[in-house]
DNA sequence: CTGAAAGCGCTTACAG
DNA sequence: CTGAAAGCGCTTACAG
C-alpha cells in the first residue's frame, strides 16, 4: 500500500466504463435503494473487479486500514495473532483495527456500521461464524474477507487460514502411544468447531493405526479455558480405570488437567502424561514444561494479513484454504508409561 | 462521537476567522515548511481551539479511530489493556487501532506516518518514553494524547493513567512480613520505568516501616520476563543466606522464580514463599497459585479509551494524572516463613 | 430510476 | 511566504 495505488479508479472511471452518470454509481456505493436492479449489478462488478475504494480530494490519500475481528479477546491466543497481522500490516502502512464482536448481533451490527464508516481495506476474522447477511454485507462494501482458524467449513470463496489440527492431533498421540501408553485420556475442544473436530479425528486415527482400544469414555469436550480442563481432567482421573496420559486440544486445558492431577496426589509425567496445543508462551515456563503441538499463530497472522492486502488490490489467490503446518514439541510433561 | 460532530469546523472557517486564506491553513494542516511562523502559530492556535479534523466532500464521514500503542505485542498483559480500549471504543463506534512500534525509530516515523494518514482521533501510548519530537509532532496534529503506565514520570500537560504500583509494592511486603518473613528477595523490574521504581520503593518503605533489615544483595532487576524471574531468583536462592520469600515485579518473574525453587529441590509456598504483580489470568491457574498483586488493567484500557475520546471532543479532563488502585491477591504461593 | 447542475472540502500548481 | 485560480472526487438536491 505504498505508492503503487496511487494509479486507484475513480467513480468518473466506472461510471464511464459502466456507461452510466456519476451520481449513479456514488448512489450503488452508498446503498441507496433507488438505483434499477440492473445497473447497480453491472455497477458493482466493475466496482469489485477495479478494486474500487473511496478516496478524498485530490491527494487526500485514505487510510489504509485492515480490520481484525475476534469473537473475544479473552485468550493468550489472541495476541498472537494480532502480532503476526499487526507486523505485516505496520510494515505496509496499514493499520490494524482491533474488534471483538463477543458473537452478539448487536455488537456486530455496529462492527459492521463502524467498519463501513472506516471503509476498512481488509477483514480478518478469526474463528467465528461470520452469520450470511454480514458476509453479504462485505460483499457489497468490496471488501475482501480472509478467515483465521475457521469454525466451521468455509464458504469455498472464502480463503481460509487455519493450522493442521488434524495432523496435529495424530502426532501428539502418536507420540503418547510411543512412550507406552495405551489409555489415552482426551480432553476436546467444542464440538462446533471444525478444529476441534480435526484435532479429535487425529487423535482418533492415531489409536486405530495403532491398533488401540477407542474407549469413548475417555473423550470429553471441554471449552479450550483453564476451568474446563480441571474439570474434564478431574472426570477422567476419577474414572474406574483411568487413562495413564491426557492430551488436551488446549494448552490451557492442559494446565488445567495438571491441576486435577496434583489434587489426586499424582505427578505429572511420572504418574500421568500431559500433553496439549498451542505452544503458547507459558508452556515452555509451566513445571513441568508441557510438551504440545505448536500451532504458528503469529506466521497465521503474517500470511492472513498479507492475503487480505493481496486480495485488496485484485490480485487472485492460489489456494483459498491453507493449512499451515503444526509441529509437536516434546518437552517434559510427557513421559513413559509408568508400569 | 455520533451524530453529535456533524457541526465541525472546515478549514474555510479557520481561514476567515485566521484572517488567511484556505491553502495556507492547507499548508499549515499538512506540515508544508513554507509558511511564516507567526501564521503557522495563530492557525495550529485556532485548529487546536476548535478541534479540526479532516473531513471528506459533503456529508463524507471521516473513520473514528483511536490508536493504542505499544512497544511490544509480546506480553500477556497487552490483551488486557486492548480488552478495555476496544470495549469503549466499539461502544462508541471507534475503531481500535493496534500498533507495536519496538522502540525503533524507523517503526515509530512509520507508525506516525500511518496516524497522519488515517487521521486518528486519539492516540493511547502504553508504557513508552514517547520522544518529544513525537509528541511534539502529534501536538501539531492535534491529536489527543493519553499514556498509560508511564515509563517516566510523564510531562505534565499529557494525562496518564497507571495503577498505584508503590501501594502495590508495599501491600506484597507487608504481606509477607506479616507471615514472619524478614529476609524477602526482590526481583525487580527494569529501573528505568517508572512502575518498576515505585513497587520497589513500596517493598523498602514495608521493610523499614517494620524494622526489618534492607540487604541490598536481595533486590536485583529483571525485565519483567519469566527468564530473567528464574535468572534473578536462582541468584537469590544460592546466596550464602537465602530469603525465605520472593516478591517478583510481575507474574511472568514470579513464575520463573518457581523454577528457581524447583531446580533446588525446594517448594514454594513450603519452602519459599513467592509473590507476583499483575495478576494475569494464569496466575490463578499456576501450581501453586499465585499469590500477587492485581493491576486492574483492563479498567486502566477503558480509562485511557474514555480520556482520550473526551479530550478529542474538546471536554477538559479533571486529573491529569490518575493511579487505580492496586490490590493484593492472596492465593497458595505465600505462606508463613519455615522455622 | 437517472442525469445535469451545483456545490463541498480540500489540495496543487502558479505567480508574485 | 502567501493568495487567486483551477481542479479533484465525491454527494446532494432537483427535475423529469
Amino acid at each position: 500500500m505504498g505508492a503503487d495505488d496511487e494509479r486507484r479508479v475513480t467513480i468518473t472511471a466506472i461510471a464511464q466504463e459502466a456507461g452510466v452518470s456519476v451520481p449513479t454509481v456514488s448512489r450503488v456505493l452508498n446503498g441507496r435503494s433507488d438505483v434499477a436492479p440492473g445497473t447497480r449489478e453491472r455497477v458493482e462488478e466493475l466496482l469489485r473487479h477495479h478494486g474500487y475504494r473511496r478516496r478524498g480530494s485530490r491527494g487526500v490519500r485514505r487510510a489504509d486500514l485492515l480490520d481484525l475481528v475476534f469473537n473475544d479477546l479473552d485468550s493468550p491466543w489472541a495476541v498472537e495473532i494480532i502480532r503476526g497481522v499487526e507486523d505485516v500490516g505496520h510494515a505496509a502502512g496499514v493499520g490494524t483495527v482491533v474488534s471483538a464482536i463477543h458473537s452478539h448481533s448487536t455488537s456486530t451490527r455496529q462492527w459492521l456500521q463502524n467498519l463501513q464508516a472506516r471503509a476498512s481495506d481488509g477483514v480478518i476474522v478469526v474463528t467465528s461464524h461470520l452469520i450470511p447477511p454480514v458476509h453479504a454485507q462485505l460483499r457489497r462494501l468490496n471488501v475482501p474477507v480472509v478467515v483465521v482458524d475457521p469454525a466451521g467449513v468455509p464458504a469455498t470463496d472464502v480463503p481460509s487460514i487455519g493450522a493442521t489440527n488434524w495432523a496435529g492431533g495424530l502426532a501428539a498421540t502418536e507420540h503418547l502411544l510411543g512412550l507406552g501408553h495405551r489409555r489415552i485420556g482426551f480432553v476436546a475442544g467444542p464440538p462446533h468447531l471444525l478444529c476441534s473436530r480435526a484435532r479429535l479425528d487425529g487423535y482418533r486415527a492415531a489409536l486405530e493405526a495403532a491398533g488401540a482400544p477407542l474407549d469413548e469414555r475417555l473423550v470429553q469436550a471441554g471449552d479450550f479455558y483453564h476451568a474446563s480442563g480441571f474439570a474434564v481432567g478431574s472426570a477422567l482421573l476419577d474414572l474406574d480405570d483411568p487413562p495413564t496420559a491426557i492430551f488436551a486440544a488446549s494448552d490451557q486445558m492442559a494446565f488445567g488437567v495438571y491441576e486435577a492431577v496434583r489434587q489426586r496426589g499424582l505427578r505429572v509425567a511420572d504418574d500421568v502424561s500431559v500433553v496439549g496445543f498451542d505452544d503458547l508462551p507459558e508452556a515452555r515456563w509451566a513445571s513441568p514444561p508441557l510438551t504440545t503441538v505448536r500451532q504458528p499463530l503469529v506466521e497465521m497472522g503474517r500470511l492472513a494479513a498479507r492475503t487480505v492486502l493481496r486480495l485488496g488490490q485484485g490480485e487472485e489467490i492460489e489456494a483459498p484454504r491453507v493449512e499451515l503446518a503444526t509441529e509437536l514439541v516434546v518437552r517434559d510433561s510427557s513421559a513413559a508409561r509408568p508400569r
